[in-house]
Parts: structure tokens; sequence; C-alpha cells
RNA sequence: GGUCCCGUCGUCUAGCGGUUAGGACAUCAGGUUUUCAUCCUGAAGAUCGCGGGUUCGAUUCCCGCCGGGAUCACCA
């Protein structure tokens, strides 16, 4: 097989059956991203031929996580090509053409026997403990036209099939343990074994990258691809994202979300494709973090894993950081959008971005930007439970706290403000109070931000000014005069 | 059960006949810091699933076994 001028074409065939689940969406980004780093064509096929099972809002479901994730195809549902459509209950007439043209050469034939006669052989092999094996000589085959039927594929007898996997190596299997399989089904549908072959064939599909559950059934789409005359693509059968602590595949169950939930929980869309990505391939080389453009061109179809790796959510989460981290605060700007408190709304651009710029290593996900930053726009309230911190963390009285707050009301008074004269400044307090700055600064700090945790002291300060700075203190002062000392 | 795939620290993995079996996440212990986070250093953690071969030498090659997984639909 020759490949070297041939233009890379890969596709996503999702079957809009229910939610595409992380495993999913990571085959959809591998057979991405080999087409993006040969400037090919990404096609997103809507495999919609079993209709019993279509579920509402699941092909919409499908497109909106790609997208999430920053994919983009050069054709699908919404974007024909010119072989047609990319939704395959529109392309029913293709497949009618193609079978045509097999029942005609002798390579299709069409089955007469019912599904319950098709059980009671089955289970007749199994108590026999017989394997199973459909062949043309069990079929039913006389029968009219307008009587129900299948359409099946005859497999030859004493074939070979032999491939090289791009992810799983050699493969060698034997005609006698495949199927004569059903290629259109009695209401007149194609299978997937069939309509994959043809559209694949159609679209130009030059890897086709699929769950590795379609290993099996691989060497009936080989025999397709021979029985048409036609040249096979490369297959690449990747495994399958196993649930956290588990060898079984990740699914709902598993609380495994739906990709816009990872968005929505402030996971970005290019740590999302990172993590994806490592989930199972690596370029050889220790480095883990990846842009998207690096990605596109260190990845390589041989350096996926074969083997099953579990999802691990931690892991993400530390990758999100990292992430973040990289971003430059008019990055970190643009997107936390929705994120901030309600009480941010009115605060101008530049503040904001001083806030983000003070966070940006405490932040692993965008959601947690409101609780990590509110204090920046809104009073704490005067509560008992902020008196009760003030006093417990700091293992102060209240009126020695106040001899405290009174000392650093003065030098705030004086302060230019600067970072550095409020550092100067406060820590010079600390001897004649004769305390630790540990101490007096914990006060400080749960008095402006009413929690234990917040960004340096100063740069707080700084960044809050002078005014909000005084207030809050005065505020604390009063809330522990108020209340009387439990 | 038949056929096929897989098997390195808890997890994701590097390795492709000779390595102190490397890295990352997580864990633990220090350090930096006014807190959290970040950052830095270190520690612990893998008899390379088990047993046979081949070889001077096997995590690497071969065979068997065990374990896990996939598939055997008019579902994809």
């Amino acid at each position: 097989m020759n490949q070297e001028n041939q233009k890379i074409v890969t596709r996503f065939a999702p079957s809009p059956t229910g939610m595409l689940h992380i495993g999913g969406l990571r085959t959809a980004l591998f057979s991405w991203l080999w087409a993006k780093k040969f400037g090919g064509d990404f096609i997103v096929r809507l495999e919609d031929t079993d209709r019993d099972r279509l579920v509402e809002g699941a092909s919409e479901q499908i497109l909106a996580s790609i997208t999430a994730l920053g994919m983009d195809w050069a054709y699908g549902p919404d974007k024909p090509g010119a072989f047609g459509s990319c939704v395959q209950s529109h392309r029913l007439m293709t497949y009618q053409e193609r079978i045509e043209e097999l029942l005609a050469n002798g390579k299709a034939y069409r089955d007469y026997r019912t599904s319950e006669e098709l059980d009671a052989m089955r289970s007749q092999a199994t108590s026999e403990k017989r394997a199973f094996v459909y062949r043309k000589s069990m079929a039913k085959l006389d029968g009219t036209i307008t009587d129900p039927h299948v359409i099946r594929i005859e497999i030859p007898s004493d074939k070979q099939f032999i491939w090289e996997d791009a992810v799983k190596g050699l493969q060698t299997w034997n005609s006698k343990d495949v199927d004569d399989f059903v290629a259109i089904k009695a209401d007149g549908f194609p299978t997937y074994h069939f309509a994959n072959v043809c559209d694949d064939h159609a679209m130009g599909v030059s890897h086709v990258i699929r769950a590795d559950e379609w290993l099996a059934s691989t060497p009936k789409h080989l025999w397709l691809w021979e029985a048409f005359g036609w040249q096979a693509p490369v297959y690449a059968h990747v495994p399958p994202v196993l649930a956290p602590g588990g060898k079984k595949k990740l699914s709902k169950r598993d609380g495994a979300k739906d990709v816009s939930e990872y968005i929505t929980d402030g996971y970005t869309p290019e740590a999302l494709m990172n993590y994806l990505a490592m989930l199972g391939w690596n370029d050889g080389t220790d480095k883990e973090f990846y842009s998207r453009d690096e990605l596109i061109s260190a990845f390589e179809l041989s350096r996926i894993q074969k083997s099953g790796a579990q999802f691990d959510p931690v892991k993400l989460e530390w990758m999100n950081g990292v992430h973040i981290r990289a971003m430059s605060v008019d990055e970190l700007y643009s997107r936390a959008g929705e994120w901030w408190h309600p009480a941010a709304e009115n605060f101008p651009p530049e503040y904001k971005k001083e806030v983000l710029r003070l966070n940006r290593e405490r932040l692993k996900r965008f959601s947690e930007l409101s609780e990590l930053t509110w204090f920046f726009f809104k009073d704490p309230s005067p509560t008992t439970e902020l008196r009760n911190m003030l006093l417990e963390e700091t293992g102060l009285e209240a009126q020695k706290a106040n001899e405290f707050f009174e000392k650093v009301i003065n030098v705030c008074d004086e302060s230019d403000f600067s970072e550095e004269n409020l550092h100067d400044q406060i820590y010079n307090l600390c001897e004649p109070l004769q305390t630790k700055p540990a101490v007096l600064f914990k006060l400080i700090r749960i008095s402006l931000v009413g929690g234990k945790n917040a960004p340096g002291l100063f740069e707080t300060m700084h960044a809050l000014g002078k005014e909000t700075t005084l207030r809050r203190l005065h505020s604390a002062v009063k809330l522990l005069e108020a209340t009387p000392s439990v």
C-alpha cells in the first residue's frame, strides 16, 4: 500500500444512539490529529442505520462535544461533500446500488431465514458446544423478492485475511471464523459493516481509526473492499478508556461526564485535548505538556498504546492547572467570562486582570474563580463566623486583636500603599506588638478576605486599595467590639 | 466455549539483549513563602503476570500457563 502521495482522510463515525463518552471523544481526537498532521480532511459521519435505537438530540450532543474540544471537520452532517451526505440514512440509494453489484456477481445472496430460525440454530450450536459460523449452506435461499429477507455477503472458504493494523500490528485471521454477514437488513437499511465500507470508499477515507471492539470484524470489511475491487484503507484500532480503578470501559455509571460538563466545570479545551491525547499515547519522550499545534505535529498512530488506559480525573485537573499557569493574563481574562463572581460585574478590566494575575497559580479550573476571588469585589460579611475565625486562627483575645488593628490602621493611613511600603511598615509592627508575622498577617488577611487563604497579603492590600482596605479593617474592629467575647 | 488482543511503580507511561528499569500524576518528608497555591529538593513505591527455554547475558526473542479485555446480532 503506497500512500505517499495519497490524501490523508480520516473519519469519525459515531452512531447517534447516546452521549459521546470520553473514549469516543479520544478516538475522534486521534482521527482529527492524524488528518491535521498531513493537512488532510477529517470527516464526521453519522451512522444512523439502526432506526430503533436512535436517541433524540444525540447527534447534536456528539457534534457539540467535538466542537467543544476545538476540533473541526471538512465534511459532516451539516457539510455534505461531492460524495453526498454524511448521514447514512440519506445515503440509502448508494447502498442499494452497491449491493446490486455484489448480488449480480454472486458475492452476495438473499436469505429468507427468519431471525427466529436463526436464534434456534444458534442456541442449538451453543448447546452442542459448537462454534456457530453462518454459511450460505445454512441459508434459506428460496423465496420471492417481495418476501422479507436479508442480503448476506458470502465469505470465501480457505482464505487468510492478513493485514497490518496501525496500532495493533500484524493480524492474521482465517475465513473459517468469519460469518457470512448481513449487509442489508429486512427493513432495507444497511448494517454497519456494509454502510461503513461503502462510505469509507465513497469518501476517500485513507485511515480508519476506530475503537478496538471493531478489530474482530475487520476481516469482513476487508473482504468487502476486496469484493468490490477497491484498495482498503489503513486500519487503526484504538483501545478503550477505562473507568478509574477498574478494567471496564468508562461509562456514565462511573461518573463519566459529558464533555460539555468538563467545559462548564472550567476545564480548558486545550488541557482536555492534551490530557486525552496523553491517555494512551506518547511521543517516546518525557514531554507531557503540548499545545494543540505541538500535538498535531508530534502525533503518530504507531505510538498509540495497545491496551486500555484508566481515566484519571486528578491528573486531568493537574494538567488543566498547567495550561492555566501557562496563559498570559490577557488570555486568562478573555476566557474568564462567565466565571466571575456576580459582584465583579462592574469592575474595570484592568482591575480584573490584576486579580487574575494574583490568582493564576492558585486556579486549577475556571469554575473556582468565583470562590477564589470574590473578596476582591465584595466586602466580607461581619458574621459571628468571621469573628470566631479572627480569634481562633490567631489565638488572640478580642481586645488584643483590636489593639493590633488600631496600629495597622494607623500604618495604612500613612502608607502610600505600594507593596513595598506596606510590607515594611507592617513588618515593623511585629516587634512593638510583640507578636509574630504569622499571627498579625493572619489577622489582617482574615479581616480583608473573610477567609484563611488568599494571594500574598501585600499584593492583595495593594490591589484592594487604601479605601477598601481601611473600610474592611474598621469593619473588623467593629465586629470584635460589638459581640461580647465568649 | 471458539477466535483475537493485551500484561513495566497505585495510575498514565519510557524501554525495543547488557540501564542503579527512566519520567509524570498521586502519596510522604523537607525547603521557599505571611496563608493556600505555585516553585525547588528528597523519599517511598515495579521480584518488569508466572514457568520454561534461546543466549555469555533477558523487561526486551520463542513456547506454555495464568490473569484481564474484545468479539462471536437483521446493534453499532
